[in-house]
DNA sequence: GCAACTAAGAGAGCGGTGCTCTTGCAATTG
DNA sequence: CAATTGCAAGAGCACCGCTCTCTTAGTTGC
């Protein structure tokens, strides 16, 4: 195996079991068998590393969701949104530290490459695609006032790349329904739901149906 | 001044320019001139000072929450909610890594003791107030079913204790909402905005009248 | 078939980290 | 005054990211 891929698979199991703070180059060798200078000519820095594996988990993360929808394409939009929506948890949960990697807090002065950023919007298209397919087969009956000045403080152009054939009026709510998984999740796995939520999965059910409701599905 | 307070005080502006992960205690010591040994006569590791800084922000966010609500008595509901919400994103914003270490990826290990947990029901507990005092003031019409079962999957007797006079059949939307305002903070912060939303002012302002709307304010 | 080049790891070392343990000093107490 | 206590200093351990030079093995070109 090249050995790119074995420092990245190494790393994961690391990152899996000792989190992310604890990934280390020289224990990365060490499992490996070499010694930790021998890395530096495929990583320059341990942040190009952490690069890496970002890249990795937003697309591991996003053919997981994509697969969740493709094999759900003859249900209803309100059940691929559910279906959808619980394979980014399941993904969240088998894959804890990755998760945090990509949603957690950012290292400090790390900036995203454009590379990660498009394998970043995979999730959200895929809950496009939902919300665009159901707005064709039965309109969702829609504020117009909500899309008037939304290219005041969205990034329109931007947008419509990933929201393609969303109407504008959907904007925040479909944010707003990405934003709530996300933090769901965040919350959940960072144990603020301990004291209040003692069933994650029957919560986020309910959360679901909140958000059809808010997206018309 | 007593030790205790000056290595906090240090830390915390550490923390404010280079980051949780920044934070040494060996650069804690040098800038008070003191040997870094010497830190440890009073927090017996590094996580006990992140510890106690956490609870510090717990409290700080807290209070920071309750006077912005207790100057705004004499508004409505629905404004009073949108002053709160904004005074915790004023907050977010202003501390950033402070709100990194209570609400972005948790240390490994760690284990939020009692009195931390106490401090952070405190922004849940003006929201809540301001939930209770609305449905008092004018019922909201609610959906008997949604509170049926809310204790097979929420922790309701803690709940009540924080929720009071909040009705079971508000629990998951205002849980949702909680939840929504940090998982919004938590993409603003860390850079998933970029892209889409540009101006996070407004964005959070629609935000919230969804949330509102929610919850009836 | 041999020389030249290249890819990849070894090893030593720098300055940094958290943390421990012993030592020394100074103030306070009985 | 003597004894105890509080607090900081200093040395040192094992780890970290990262850099530099050196050696080895394999490949290529003539």
């Amino acid at each position: 195996m090249a050995q790119i891929a074995t420092i990245k698979k190494v790393s994961r199991t690391l990152i899996a079991t000792k989190g992310v703070s604890g990934l280390s180059l020289r224990e990365v060798a060490r499992e490996m068998g070499v010694v930790s200078s021998a890395l530096y000519r495929y990583f320059a820095t341990r942040d190009d590393l952490l690069t890496a594996l970002i890249f990795d988990a937003y697309n591991d993360l996003g053919a997981s969701v994509e697969r969740a929808d493709a094999k759900a394409s003859s249900e209803s939009a309100g059940e691929r949104f559910r279906i959808t929506a619980r394979a980014v948890r399941r993904w969240a949960r088998r894959h804890p530290h990755e998760y945090g990697l990509i949603y957690g807090t950012p290292v400090p002065n790390y900036v995203a490459p454009v590379s990660t950023i498009e394998a970043a919007t995979r999730v959200p298209r895929v809950l496009s695609k939902i919300l665009s397919d159901a707005q064709e087969a039965h309109p969702f009956p829609l504020n117009v006032d909500a899309a008037r000045d939304v290219d005041q403080f969205l990034e329109v152009e931007a947008l419509e790349e990933v929201l393609v054939d969303v109407p504008r009026e959907m904007y925040v709510r479909a944010l707003m329904a990405w934003n709530m998984i996300f933090g769901f999740l965040s919350f959940e796995l960072y144990g603020h739901y301990v004291g209040s939520v003692k069933n994650a999965n029957v919560m986020f059910e309910k959360v679901l149906d909140e958000l059809a409701g808010l997206l018309g599905l």
